[in-house]
Formats: structure tokens, C-alpha cells, sequence
DNA sequence: GTAGTTGTTGACATATTACTCAACATGTGT
DNA sequence: ACACATGTTGAGTAATATGTCAACAACTAC
């Protein structure tokens, strides 16, 4: 249940920014900062997501995924390589030996 | 660049539906139906795409994802198992060799 | 107490996505 | 010719996502 507007907020606070700082900084209305750090209103669209992130200086993809969004540079893999929603179709299923594994195979240098 | 509206027209054609009948088994118009096969419109939302898949019995992923989204089921597995993110964020360096000892991993039997 | 700073709230506005409706064109059979 | 079935097109609508604006509350420092 990690909520975006929470993760936000906490980022926020760490680095001394205001939410008039940050929205003035990300190009959005402050009271929009504030709805969405109590969740009243749902995280906004992928490009502000990244301006924030580069604002509070954390990787994209941490804030895009608690916002329970789809980066869409995952989404283009997703739909242009076949591999994928095969591995992911099982991917639920997996177990943690099997994910340790997968992990040693991925973290080999490409051969080809 | 396979066309989702091309996809749609060839299986409504194969199963001898007109763009009338399948619009009304969707529960949408007839002329949505016209511009998505025409490429004049996007195509439809998932639950639509998920509609036409069960009248034309093909795989509702295969239309999703022929569509350019992200299958609703996928999302919920990115943004809430960690260990997702990690692979994608590598998938698409991976050789075809690391594919295969991937999909040896995923298809023994789940053991823990 | 009042001026400045920060955050909250409700109502409203804009943009984007996802469709519908009316009209028409194009065949096909009789 | 006409009727009927099928598909196309342009304009308009509905729904949802993504925001803004004006007003105010709460705290701090002077």
C-alpha cells in the first residue's frame, strides 16, 4: 500500500523543499503538490512525475512505479518484444530460486 | 508496425463477422469499428479490446498488446513485484543466448 | 496583532481518450 | 430500377484524467 502522496512528501521534506518550491520548479500548482501528498487526488501524468524526480534527485522509474504506472519505456518493450509477455506471463509464479537464477543470468556479460 | 486495425480486420473477416454484428456483441458502435480497422482511430480501451478478443476467440493479450498497451494484469505484476523492474530494466540487452537459459529457468517446476 | 510562510480545500477548467450519431457511399441481388 | 447489406466519414458528445484558482487555516517571528 506504499502510497505515492506519502513517498512524495517524505522526498520533500528530506530536501528542505516546500511544495511551493517544488511545484514552482516542476511547472504545476502548489495545491496540486499538496492534494496529491494526501492522496486526495492520484499521482500525476509520467512528465511531471519526472520533473519532480529530477527535481528531488531520485531515480524516475522509483516514483513512475509507487504511482502504479507503467514507465512507458517499459512499455514499449512490452509491446515490440515478444520475449517479454511470455516471461512475464509467468512471472508470478516464479519462484525465489528461480528469480536467483534469472538474476545470475542477467547479470552475465552479453555473448551475443 | 503490424496495425492492431489490420489485425482486427483480417480476424473479423476470417470469422465471417460484418463490423455491424461484432459492434453489437461488443456493445459499441459500428463506425468505432470502421475507424479503428481503418487506423483512423486508436484502438479501443482494454475492456473493449477484451470484448472482441472473447467474439473473435483469440487470445485477449494478443489484441492488448497488438494495441500498444500494457495488459491491466502486467501492470499490477510491474508495480508490485519488485524484482520485475530489475529484469525489465535489463530485458532488452539480453542475448538470445541469456533468453534461452531464461526460459529453461521459468519452464522447471516451481520449486519453493 | 499583523506580516510572512506553508499547507489545505472546494469549485471549477482544460486536455485527452473514447466513443456515438446522422448521413452517405459502395456493392449485390432481383 | 430498388432494396438491402456492408462499410466510411465528419461532426459532435461523454467520460475521465489532469490539472488551476480563490479562499482560507495554521504556524512562526516579530
Amino acid at each position: 500500500m506504499s502510497e505515492f502522496g506519502e513517498l512524495l512528501r517524505n522526498l520533500r521534506k528530506q530536501r528542505k523543499v516546500t511544495q511551493r518550491q517544488l511545484a514552482e520548479r516542476v511547472g504545476i500548482d502548489f495545491t496540486y503538490i499538496s492534494k496529491i501528498e494526501s492522496s486526495t487526488m492520484d499521482p500525476p501524468a509520467e512528465d511531471k512525475i519526472i520533473r519532480i524526480s529530477e527535481v528531488l534527485q531520485v531515480e524516475p522509474e522509483e516514483l513512475i512505479l509507487a504511482a502504479k504506472k507503467v514507465p512507458k519505456s517499459f512499455q514499449r518493450l512490452i509491446t515490440e518484444n515478444k520475449e517479454i509477455p511470455v516471461f512475464l506471463r509467468k512471472a508470478s509464479d516464479l519462484s525465489s530460486a528461480q528469480w536467483r537464477k534469472i538474476k545470475e543470468i542477467i547479470d552475465e556479460e552479453g555473448e551475443g
